[in-house]
DNA sequence: CTATATCTTTACTTTGCAGTAAGCTGTTGC
DNA sequence: GCAACAGCTTACTGCAAAGTAAAGATATAG
């Protein structure tokens, strides 16, 4: 009866299991982004972790549950984000808008791979797992319009359509993983500043308060 | 020897087997769109035309072919209709952006399927076809980023970064693809108006020159 | 040193589908 | 009414890769 043992989920075993889990999914999510799902062998996957196609069987029960592992990923990451946002009573609707372009930007150039395979493979997941995801990014999509609208009443932004443009305000974040490489031209930081410039014109931030945006935008020039 | 006759490429013959091409790649592309390019046998694109698989390999060599087909259309029409706008020199860099955005994101609408599919399974094209569409898009941003400095030369655009605003533009008109439902809530006409609005704020139009943007934006307000 | 549980592999089955060979059918010219 | 061809189908091959059964290796306990 080990009682002062019993705490449930963090044995060493678990976390082994869980870092091997991690390690698999990140080099299934490599193999997967360079040449696509079905372009991906198991035996691929597998041996570049040098272990077998069977030994993956024994951490996913299947292909698909590995791509649903990778898929979730991203949303997970940002959802945590925009609740950090708003549970922030103290912010203002302009700077939480400002932290969470940012901390959203930072976690799709963190996790580039993982949502480049989501938005390319979402066909390959099983039905019901392809719906949780989708919930959850309307979940966020629901959220930001939430923000949108609490600017709009601070006399800080101004956004005719909240629905419509968090959509596309989540859409120009996305659109940043399709297309940045780390070894290009532009350094993650101006990518950071050019969305988050971006992002602020279509509320009409800049308009409405001009030096409203903070410190940061006139510090961090484009160039 | 019939001169009058030698229109080198539109006897019946070929229109025929251009048709019959196009009926495959629509019904191929709506296939791919719905259940993924692996996930669409030849022999169920055959079986929606009521013809058979050898049957499409007497006009497409391969099935990568066929996807290469549909690939390729969305970036050949956005393409014409850049240097439609482009080409007209009587038109200001405001205004041809406008017609840009307007004809855009039309074909975006019309050729949703073929866009997404696009997006999707650029993978499992052939390395070389997939290198000459890529060479196409970044045709098209480069021109649109031209456009954009016409615009900031004009005195009618405030563009910082022309070529990360083009690229971030192609983006916002892109996404619409992605997530646009024709049965869905909001009008064909309610995203091209709320594209046009969200790119004009971008280059700072309405800020730069009051009602410069033209009478349709007052006309048609999105709520 | 033996028994038992855990982890990992070897070797195999199965299946689904891209691609093809060869033949059938109707049409046009002579 | 027959030769020759275009257009399309039936019936097949070959193979790649997901998934599995069962055995081997290694560690832990008694």
């Amino acid at each position: 009866m080990p009682v002062s043992v019993s705490l449930p989920n963090s044995n060493l075993k678990n976390e082994v299991s869980d870092f091997k889990r991690r390690r698999i999914r990140e080099e299934a999510s490599h193999l997967f982004f360079e040449l696509g799902y079905e372009g991906t062998t198991l035996d691929a996957i597998a041996q570049r972790l040098e272990v077998t196609k069977p030994y993956l069987y024994t951490h996913y029960a299947n292909k698909a549950e590995l791509l649903h592992d990778i898929c979730s990923t991203g949303i997970q990451e940002s959802l945590k984000a925009i609740d950090g946002v708003l549970g922030d009573a103290g912010l203002s609707p302009g700077l939480g808008l400002e932290r969470l372009v940012e901390s959203v930007v930072g976690i799709i150039l963190d996790f580039q791979e993982f949502i480049v395979v989501y938005v390319r493979e979402e066909k390959n997941l099983q039905p019901e797992q392809a719906r949780k995801i989708r919930e959850q990014r309307s979940l966020f999509d629901h959220r930001l319009a939430t923000l949108l609208e609490q600017g709009n009443r601070a006399g800080e932004f101004v956004v005719s359509e909240p629905a419509l443009t968090a959509n596309t305000i989540g859409g120009i974040m996305t659109w940043v993983a399709l297309w940045y490489r780390p070894e290009g031209k532009w350094s993650r930081h101006q990518i950071i500043e050019h969305t988050l410039r971006t992002v602020l014109a279509l509320v009409q931030t800049g308009q409405a308060t001009g030096e409203s945006i903070g410190p940061r935008a006139r510090q961090l020039g484009m160039s």
